[in-house]
DNA sequence: ATAGAGTAGTTTATAATATAAACCAAATGA
DNA sequence: TCATTTGGTTTATATTATAAACTACTCTAT
């Protein structure tokens, strides 16, 4: 069985963190993914908006309480290659 | 269950088939490393040196039929950061 | 009303990483 | 003999991750 090549996008811990988390929520907003990854503000924003531009996120901006929000959801793409990603990875961890 | 860290070392897809593979095989010549993982050899030198630097691999230099020759091998560090590593990928990737 | 602190981010600069290109030394083959 | 090949290493560059600085508000207390 051959090592595929494991998706850079999500081969990043905090960006597979996201995933992993919108993956299991199906939502949530900026502050709490924040506190669920320990991310810094700007890390995250950085990283979210890659996974927007790959096309495995979608981010909605609004406000709450006069605040601005920002909320996050995963996209079929954002599924089917966590999927994948996984496939792969297991080539590399699983016992031969 | 918290998303522990993932080593740095081994979160890398070079480094992490190297040592993927050195588990299984116990000790690879470089250019059979090389064959299994379709790296250069520039890429390759670098990331060996950085798992020797990290105590997870031992390198060992000699000549075979006139040519030079480097041999790898796991170390028990190797092996335990490798264990380590795939028990905290587990948190990401296993389903809710 | 306004100064100070806090919220929710984004942008930009820097540090760390990965990768490729260039190089080295010796061996082999035409 | 000189061009190629083998088996690498070193160095330069591109990519990534991260932190620091900044923006644009809001809330609270005076």
């Amino acid at each position: 069985m051959p090592l595929n090549d494991l998706d850079p996008i999500l081969h990043s811990q905090l960006r597979l963190a996201v995933v992993s988390l919108l993956i299991s929520v199906k939502e949530a907003e900026f502050t709490h993914i924040r506190g669920q990854t320990n991310a810094t503000a700007g890390n995250l924003s950085v990283q979210l908006q890659k996974l927007k531009d790959a096309g495995y996120i979608e981010i909605e901006k609004s406000f709450k309480d006069n605040y601005p929000q920002t909320t996050c959801r995963i996209t079929k793409a954002g599924i089917q290659a966590f999927d994948t990603y996984v496939q792969n990875l297991q080539q590399y961890i699983k016992p031969k």
